[in-house]
DNA sequence: TAATTCAATGCAAGGGAAGTGCATTATTCG
DNA sequence: CGAATAATGCACTTCCCTTGCATTGAATTA
């Protein structure tokens, strides 16, 4: 069990108390968040630093981009000991069209997907969208 | 064997000059185009007409959107009777990591993709990244 | 400690794509 | 033809993302 500080440092990311903040924000969060989230969770801190801070984190692989859809980037921690840039490795996401929420299905892998011949696949992105579990009541 | 108008009339979209020439580009075109596509190939005319053209194209399901993970969205005619809302109709697409044009693979359909309990799957949004056939020099 | 160095932060500005209101032009229809 | 309706063109706006540059802060070294 290693703390923050000991993760960040673990990826060559300087420790700083932004840093600290947005981490722990991101990681008591269950949802995927927009640079948005971030700004209103921070309202003293500059966009652009929360902007940097996000692109480091994804940088050092500590946290995935997500695209599902919206046009609006979301971010989400990596699981520990992800590899987002390893095609096996890589979960799908679910975009609910009622809460507008998107989460990490991480135990969710993606399947093998078939390509034509002469197509060589690296990266999948899928996104499954419909209504998720708190909003189908269940 | 129909003509364009009559493809058009047949949906319920008036013949103009101009709806004939973004449908006839769009049909020459094998891959899916951004409106800045569109855009560059007929400069004389507005982007708003361009804009407005493809969307009701969309409208009327006889093109469709694809998110292709590069933030910008693309287009593309549909099959011959393809129904893009029904989920199991729905093919994949490919986006190129060297020439950056996505096209689509619409012999490869979707396959059924498992979500936890409690979520309901509407939708799905597939894109392989990788290098196409022309690319990969086979 | 003081000086140096380099990264992090803050401020400002810009680019690009998407979308909308409204006037003008073209087409359809009585 | 004249009226109604749709398409087109122009201007403007919004939203998100990104970058340059100055400033602040922290760490390192003399
Ligand atoms: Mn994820
Ligand atoms: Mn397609
Ligand atoms: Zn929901
Ligand atoms: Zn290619």
């Amino acid at each position: 069990m290693q703390t923050i500080e000991e993760l960040l440092e673990a990826n060559n990311i300087r420790v700083t108390a932004m840093r600290l903040l947005i981490y722990k924000f991101l990681a008591q969060k269950k949802v995927a968040v927009t640079l948005s989230d971030i700004e209103n969770a921070f309202e003293k801190a500059d966009r652009t630093t929360l902007y940097r801070t996000i692109k480091t984190f994804e940088e050092k692989a500590i946290v995935h981009q997500i695209d599902d859809g919206t046009g609006i980037t979301k971010y989400a921690l990596c699981e520990k000991g992800c590899n987002c840039e390893i095609e096996t490795d890589l979960h799908l996401h679910f975009h609910c069209n009622n809460c507008n929420e998107t989460i990490c299905l991480t135990d969710h892998k993606i399947p093998q997907i078939k390509v034509p011949n002469g197509f060589i696949s690296e990266n999948v992105n899928l996104v499954v969208k419909g209504i998720c579990d708190k909003c189908s009541g269940e």
